[in-house]
DNA sequence: CGGAGTGGTAGT
DNA sequence: ACTACCACTCCG
C-alpha cells in the first residue's frame, strides 16, 4: 500500500537562502488530512550580505569586507579558527561609521526623515551620533540570536580604548533594560496604530 | 466610558429546549464591532422529539407517548417526582418494536440495505430481531450521556419478566465490553478509511 | 491538533 | 448593503 508522505522538509527556491519549508500532515482528530507548514532558518542566520561589516559600494554582488580586530594577532586567530572549525568570523569595529550620512529615499528621490530613538538609548563610543546608533541597533535586532542589551563597558573606558572594550555583538548604545511600564506604553502605541489603520481602510 | 457587552450568553425562547445563544463582539481587526452568534446545546443532549418513546404517526407536532412502568405505583412515582422536581420522565419499554419493519429509503424510493451488527452484539428480550437491536443501539449511542453497555440482566430473566429486568436506558442487546484488541482493529479501519478519503479528494 | 477569533464572500 | 456562513490563521 502506498502511504503518502507525512513529513516532508524541502529547500525552496522562493525562500531566502538557508530557509527550509516543512509540510506536516495532520494524522488524527477532526482536522486530519490538513497540512501544517513550518519554516526553519536553522543553520544559516540572516542574509550574509547584510551581516556587518558592509560595503557601501553599490553592487549586486555581495562582497563583505573582512577587517580583523587590531589586537588579535594572526597566530592567535589561526589557532582559534582551528579549534572552532573556522566558524567564528572576525567583526569590524565601528563598521557603522561607513554608512554615516547615508539616508534612505523614496521613489521620488525625497529623503525619508530621520527616526528618533527614545531618549534613554544614549550613543556610546567615540564620535558616534544618533543616526549611527540607529543603524547599529537595527542591525542587532535583525541579526542577534541573543538579547540586544547594548554595551556593558563604561562610557569612559569605551572612549579611551574602544578596541578593548567594545562588544561587537551589541549595538553602540549604553546598556538599557526594559520594564513593565515600557511594555505597557508600547502596547498602547500599537493599539492606537491599529485603530488608525482600521479607520483608514474603512475610508 | 460606556463599554458595550463583549460576551453575552442567553437562553432563548425561539430555540429548542436546552440550547443557548451566545453573542460575541469582535474587538479587533477590520471587522471589529461585528457580532458573531454561537449556539450551544451543552447540558441537554439531543432533540427531545427524538427521545423514545416515539410516535410513528406523521406529524409536525411532537407528541411523545408516555407510558409508565407497570410496577411503579402512582404513590411512589409522585413521591419521587416531588424529590427530583419532576425531572425524571418515565420511559416506554420496547418502544423499538413500534418501528419494526420500517426501513429508510433514498430519494428514488429505493430501500437502503440493512446494516449488519457485529456478531458479538446479540439481541436480547422477547421477540427482538437484529434490525430492532440496531435501532435501539443507534438511539442509545445518540442520546446516552453515560456509556452504552447493553442489558445486564440474564437472558432468561429478561424473557420471562421483562417489565422487571429491562433497563430502559440501555439498548436491547447482551452486555458487551470493549477490549484493547477491539480498539486497535477499529483504529486500523479508520486509518484505512482516511487514506481512501485522501486519495479520493486528490483525484 | 483543537479552538478562538478574524477575514472573506455567496446569496439575498 | 448586509447577513450568515465558511475558511483560515494563530496560539497554546
Amino acid at each position: 500500500m502506498n502511504v503518502s508522505i507525512e513529513r516532508k522538509r524541502t529547500d525552496c527556491a522562493a525562500l531566502p537562502k538557508g530557509w527550509q519549508r516543512e509540510e506536516v500532515l495532520r494524522k488524527t482528530g477532526l482536522s486530519a488530512g490538513k497540512v501544517d507548514v513550518y519554516y526553519y532558518s536553522r543553520g544559516m542566520r540572516a542574509d550574509t550580505s547584510l551581516i556587518p561589516p558592509i560595503r557601501q559600494t553599490a553592487s549586486i554582488f555581495k562582497q563583505p569586507v573582512t577587517v580583523v580586530r587590531s589586537q588579535e594577532t594572526d597566530s592567535s586567530r589561526v589557532k582559534r579558527e582551528l579549534q572552532h572549525g573556522s566558524q567564528i568570523k572576525p567583526k569590524q569595529l565601528f563598521w557603522e561609521k561607513r554608512l554615516e550620512h547615508l539616508g534612505a529615499s523614496n521613489t521620488h528621490n525625497e529623503e525619508i526623515g530621520a527616526i528618533e530613538l527614545p531618549k534613554r538609548l544614549r550613543a556610546i563610543g567615540p564620535g558616534i551620533h544618533e543616526t549611527t546608533v540607529l543603524q547599529s541597533l537595527a542591525t542587532a535586532l535583525h541579526h542577534n540570536t541573543h538579547p540586544v542589551t547594548g554595551q556593558t563597558a563604561s562610557k569612559t573606558s569605551l572612549n579611551t580604548n574602544a578596541g578593548v572594550f567594545v562588544n561587537p555583538d551589541q549595538p553602540l548604545m549604553s546598556n538599557a533594560s526594559i520594564g513593565e511600564d515600557d511594555i505597557k506604553r508600547q502596547e498602547e502605541r500599537v493599539q492606537y496604530a491599529r485603530l488608525r489603520l482600521q479607520e483608514a481602510l474603512r475610508a
